[in-house]
DNA sequence: TATATAGTTGAACACTTGCTCAACTATTGG
DNA sequence: CCAATAGTTGAGCAAGTGTTCAACTATATA
């Protein structure tokens, strides 16, 4: 009633130890794969563009950074533009703050929040025009 | 024994049904806000921005367009280089082809993947830009 | 001084996500 | 035709994430 011989008549995958799921040996020409390699960037600055992008990569952090910049404002203003909590939006603001792809100043009780750099400013144009590109295309 | 009287003599937010958490009225001048909220891109625009980001704030699929950004490669050759598994790269290809940020050709049993966009080459720079400025400056 | 306003923060929870594993397709070679 | 190679895909799971809730600080006002 075992599969036994079932299993071994079937695909391929018993020459060693079970699926190995990585490749021991580069398939294209290794010169232009060696180039890649030397060309890519360290382990942290790819982690630092994945924690910028990311930071982008939310609905609302994003739609937060897109309002700043258009003007400075107000964590309750951007609670209500938003229509997300002020407790929401001031976690969200934190996180983009420890980035800095936001800056603050207070006044009073209020606390004001604009675009800490103009990299964010343009990044978010880049995004905007990729995405309008893609709905022209098609 | 009941913290009854306690709790109505604590921070007053029992004026109406518990804390609101969002609020009722801008406080900078309003004529601002409204403009900032008119130039605010719609839902669909501000989620697919939101995609595309999210899509590159992913230290494996970043990694995967940094390499595609020097020279077009197979899935194996990706694995190796990044060190991940072909399965896991596999997926994480599909997910940048649904977003048109990678685009594929098969040649005999190989994949070949190489960006889809220049927007995207620009983004990525942008990127390694904001990153190695603000290393400059502290 | 007491109270309301504006915002911050930690904990908890539901939801998402990236990986692994196994099974699968498709193309090539013996 | 059978087996190996290259890659894809679905399920499942551990880790991460965004929101809510409640408690808190700090500033302004009565």
């Amino acid at each position: 009633m075992m599969a036994d011989t079932d299993s071994f008549t079937t695909t391929g995958l018993l020459r060693e130890s079970g699926a190995r799921d990585v490749c021991e040996d580069f398939l294209t020409d290794e010169a232009t794969v060696e180039k890649v390699a030397a060309a890519m960037p360290g382990d942290a600055t790819s982690q630092r563009m994945a924690e910028l992008f990311g930071a982008m990569g939310d609905p609302t952090r994003l739609r937060l950074l897109l309002a700043l910049s258009r003007a400075e404002l107000c964590v309750c203003d951007l609670s209500e533009l938003l229509g997300v909590s002020v407790s929401a939006v001031s976690h969200q603001l934190r996180l983009l703050r420890a980035l800095r792809l936001v800056k603050f100043r207070r006044q009073g009780r209020q606390s004001f929040y604009s675009l800490d750099d103009f990299h964010v400013e343009h990044l978010i144009r880049m995004g905007l025009d990729h995405v309008h590109d893609q709905d022209g295309i098609r």
